[in-house]
RNA sequence: GGCUCUAUCGUCUAACGGCUAGGACACAAGAUUCUCAUUCUUGUAAUCGGGGUUCGAUUCCCCGUAGAGUCACCA
């Protein structure tokens, strides 16, 4: 497939929807698996929704995933009336487009003169990369609107101008736009320009198998980039939602998934967005991040009520970290678990029902007593240097006791909770000062 | 409702018309273990229905059914 081009045409109405990111992630897989361009353009013709700031937004997201575009050109359809004009007046000349004074639709009352365009009604068919030959009769789309007026183009018209403008060759979008590809085409044969070859994507489906939107929780690709989705994990899932890559190889870089690239094994049904796969994947690529990127990765976005916690320290937090990452798929999971929820022990002190330091062997809550207090003389002049030293050191006591009879209710003291890592663990993220202050305090709650 | 598209485990998906319908996520069980997590092992689970074509349909055709998309002077 020689001199493709591709294109990413974002409208900069609101932020970054993920489905926009994938399209672009599959104009850019199809470009450069074949030495192909990729092109942006902004399709910001409506005035009054468009901002400057979501498009800087868009241009900043996709950069972000990696997704270039060939000279990292931007092309704004709000400059290029002019252009768009010709067309117009051309079509008008040529008879396949004609003004029609009308009242206005957005403001009622006032007579506008808009451009239509002369619908031949005739049946088309065009070839669909992914789904085959698509029948439509345009007989029942009447006269498109066209432009606003003949210094206002609309989507429809700039759309078909600009690709071929841009030499566009391969329209890759979300098969929500099936339905424009009929009137989109009766204008490329009414100002005379030759068919690109379309291919409509399955759409990213919300739970309930509709199209995922706002009402469905998080759909721009910021909300998922702050909660700690990497962009790795995302290409990599966005990819796979939709398309596979003929073998069961699930891990893929970017550049792996330009070279495995198949347009032949796109889906053709919609695909639903599934939060725990997805989760899946990013745990995947935090696993394999080093332990000092991984602190710079969860100290990210933190929120300043976690730090605002009465112990958090940068030193705990340290010490924290190889405990942490065995257990989240995504920052933000960690966040939240902190700052209140299953792993608030970490900077909060832990408040919890004095019985559930009773081990489930015990006959009572005070036999456990004097296990406490022996583990705390000893840990009154240990080694916390190393969670490795506090095992050797009370092991030999666990063994003697029981290991639950000793390790579940120093476990409940240092975390305040039913499950938790094991209490050596603890004691090393802890430190002494505090390990030894909430052993203390089991103890006194155990008296009372 | 008109038009268009789609249909394999709960989800993402594999299977030149031909092995027992495979893999992953999730879920469950087991091992390890004081509990949780991690790790390892195992398991439950699907071809929407009905007709054809064929020696043989997940696969091809038709009819249903269900779901989705779209019907702007938005993109």
């Amino acid at each position: 497939m020689p001199n493709i081009v591709t294109r990413i045409p974002p409208s900069p109405t609101g932020h970054l929807h993920i489905g926009t990111a994938r399209t672009a992630l599959f104009n850019y897989l199809f470009a450069k698996r074949y030495g192909g361009k990729l092109v942006f353009r902004s399709e910001d013709t409506d005035k009054t929704r468009s901002t400057k700031k979501f498009e800087a937004e868009i241009i900043e997201g996709l950069n972000w995933l990696g997704l270039s575009w060939d000279n990292d050109t931007i092309i704004r359809q709000s400059e290029r009336a002019p252009l768009y004009r010709t067309y117009l007046e051309k079509m008008i000349a040529d008879g396949t487009a004609y003004l029609s004074e009308e009242e206005s639709k957005n403001n009622p009352g006032e007579t506008v003169t808009i451009v239509r365009l002369k619908n031949p009604n005739k049946v088309i068919t065009f070839s669909d990369l992914i789904r085959g030959d698509i029948t439509f009769d345009t007989t029942e789309l009447g006269d498109v609107v066209i432009a606003r007026s003949i210094d206002d183009a609309l989507y429809h018209l700039t759309v078909v101008v600009d690709d071929f403008e841009m030499g566009v060759t391969h329209v890759l979008r979300g098969d929500d736009h099936i339905s424009n590809t009929p009137r989109q085409i009766l204008i490329q044969e009414a100002i005379g320009v030759p068919r690109p070859i379309y291919a409509h994507l399955p759409l990213i489906l919300a739970t309930d198998r509709s199209k995922m939107s706002k009402r469905h929780g998080a759909v721009s690709l910021n909300e998922y980039r702050e909660a700690g989705y990497t962009k790795e994990a995302i290409i990599n899932y966005l990819a796979l939602l939709g398309w596979n890559p003929g073998t069961d190889q699930e891990l893929f870089t970017l550049n792996e998934l330009v070279e495995a690239f198949d347009e032949r094994h796109i889906h053709k049904a919609g695909a639903v967005f599934d939060i725990k796969k997805f989760s899946w994947f990013n745990k995947e690529y935090l696993d394999r991040l080093s332990l000092k990127d991984f602190t710079a990765y969860i100290s990210e976005n933190f929120p300043p009520q976690l730090s605002a916690l009465p112990q958090y320290n940068e030193d705990r937090l340290t010490r924290a970290i190889p405990t942490i990452r065995e257990r989240i798929s995504t920052r933000q999971e960690f966040h939240e678990l902190a700052v209140a929820g299953e792993y608030d022990y970490f900077f909060s002190n832990p408040t919890y029902e004095t019985p559930i330091l009773k081990w489930k062997n015990d006959d009572s809550l005070t036999a456990v007593l004097p296990r406490l207090e022996k583990a705390l003389e000893m840990l009154k002049t240990a080694d916390f240097t190393a969670k490795e030293g506090l095992k050797s050191l009370l092991w030999p006591l666990a063994e003697e006791l029981g290991k639950g009879e000793l390790l579940w209710p120093l476990r409940v003291a240092l975390s305040g909770q039913e499950r938790s890592p094991d209490p050596f663990t603890l004691a090393f993220i802890l430190g002494s000062e505090e390990t030894l202050l909430r052993i203390k305090i089991a103890c006194d709650k155990i008296k009372v």
